[in-house]
DNA sequence: TGAATAGTGTCTGTGAGACAATATTAT
DNA sequence: ATAATATTGTCTCACAGACACTATTCA
């Protein structure tokens, strides 16, 4: 049949005759937990921390997954992340970028479902008590060597552990291909999902300002330094820390003063700076 | 209605329930192309280039366009890229990664269509006269500043032009959001597809070594800063290049004469270099 | 011989790694 | 006074930017 005008043709189009599939999405919401501290002279110990969610339906009953949910037939996928955002979490206007696209015809034992994982950062002092009441907050710990990486997630409760084995894609990049080699208590895929958002997370603190999504108006270069060390999991030097953070920050005239030592100046993220 | 176990669950499952869509993957097949040089002594000029398809069918009919086709709903997303690379343009066994899920709900006028975008690097030289009838290679320039990006494509015949505006997305990366101002030859959301790929290659050039998927096995220096230039868009210092990629290559026996200069040593991907 | 590319030498400035030293507070 | 963190000083080394210089070929 010959159409005359992509008008004609649109009018008489039929999508059912192509397959369809459903689309998710998955959203890592990443932030920074602090621990608690006997001795009143040191720091608070913080946390690299990601919110889950504890199901109470079929399929993976009684697992824990990442706040998702179907994308509807006439909304944008980033749209739908933000209303997950909103309706798991009570959060909105925060950082949000998309990670990936899984898209493996198994993922997902119902039915052929796709889904686009977000990462999402936030302050996770701003927000404590408005989160839904079967979603939690997980301390992560990462082991990873060259061919594996272990995660070690803990809620106060309960602690999940998982395993993935990488491989190098391409000798010409550090690509690596996920596979879940041991799982015990996460939904679905999303073990790879969390490892590869967390491995995304960590390279990107390197190079952007991402990090003060995640921190309050008022901080101490402790702190950021702090919250730098738990996400990149390991320790950093103070001077050369300093000396890079402080083109990214605004020394103010406010101090904090109450543990057994030197008062430390409150700094503000400086986003006038010329990089 | 309560089900005792998971199996239970998925007998009864019915996936109609759920809104349904297509998935769409879309290539960015990457090359350099040789001009031709009228001075003997002279080097060939190198451009960078992408192939697209000229649609003969409605939507879009005449207009060109990435190459790409639906996910079959049994079939994994990067294998219908692998497919799609293979049917278009005879290629396998190439360099391929995911970039972006394209998910506006009005992005193709048929009905709901995400498309996952992909991009494939090779040696042009390898497949010249392999690639499918209304294929075509368009050479790339790129003209960027602050607010906005203008695109040329020319395959010798046709010269295609689009523009996009670029908006910071937050002031802690530089992550920008892409709007197409003007548009005459490319279907579908493309022109974003294609900007987003070439921002993502010289990005990505200047931190791995991507850019010898897109090289013969042997190749001078010279050709290979040549390559890098055409990419990023701008000169490179000699020496500074050659120290850089001292690293990534090895010197070979062979020499390349024939130009009215000094002979260029003939170099390989050093694949086992550490990093 | 000269145009053109191939390839090297070297100076300079920037910035990270490392470690030492000083400052300040609450108990 | 002491433990703990806050903050700065400085030495060294690696490396990128810049520019000058030498080497080699073929019409």
């Amino acid at each position: 049949m010959e159409y005359k005008s992509e008008e004609e043709f649109l009018k008489d189009y039929d999508p059912s005759q192509y397959d369809r599939l459903s689309l998710t999405t998955d959203i890592l919401i990443f932030s920074v937990s602090n621990g608690t501290q006997e001795n009143y002279r040191k720091l608070n110990e913080k946390f690299f921390s990601v919110l889950l969610i504890k199901r109470n339906t079929y399929p993976f009953k009684d697992k824990w997954t990442l706040p998702g949910g179907f994308v509807g037939i006439d909304e944008d996928i980033e749209d739908a992340a933000r209303r997950v955002l909103y309706d798991e979490a009570n959060i909105k206007d925060i950082y949000l970028e998309q990670l990936y696209t899984y898209g493996d015809p198994k993922r997902d034992p119902r039915m052929r479902v796709i889904s686009t994982s977000y990462m999402a950062l936030i302050d996770k002092n701003r927000l404590n008590d408005k989160i839904s009441p079967n979603a939690s907050w997980f301390n992560i710990k990462v082991l990873e060597d060259e061919k594996y990486i272990d995660v070690f997630l803990d809620n106060g409760t309960d602690t999940l552990k998982f395993k993935i084995k990488k491989t190098l894609k391409e000798k010409t990049t550090d690509r690596y291909k996920y596979e879940i080699v041991e799982n015990d208590s996460l939904a679905f895929d999303h073990p790879l999902v969390i490892a590869a958002g967390i491995s995304r997370l960590k390279n990107k603190i390197e190079y952007t300002d991402i990090v003060f999504n995640m921190m309050p108006e008022y901080f101490t270069l402790g702190e950021l330094q702090q919250v730098y060390e738990v996400i990149l999991g390991k320790e950093l030097l103070d001077p050369a820390f300093r000396r890079i953070i402080a083109k990214k920050t605004v020394k103010t005239d406010k101090v904090r003063t109450g543990g057994g030592h030197r008062p430390s100046v409150l700094f503000k993220y400086n986003d006038k700076q010329k990089k």
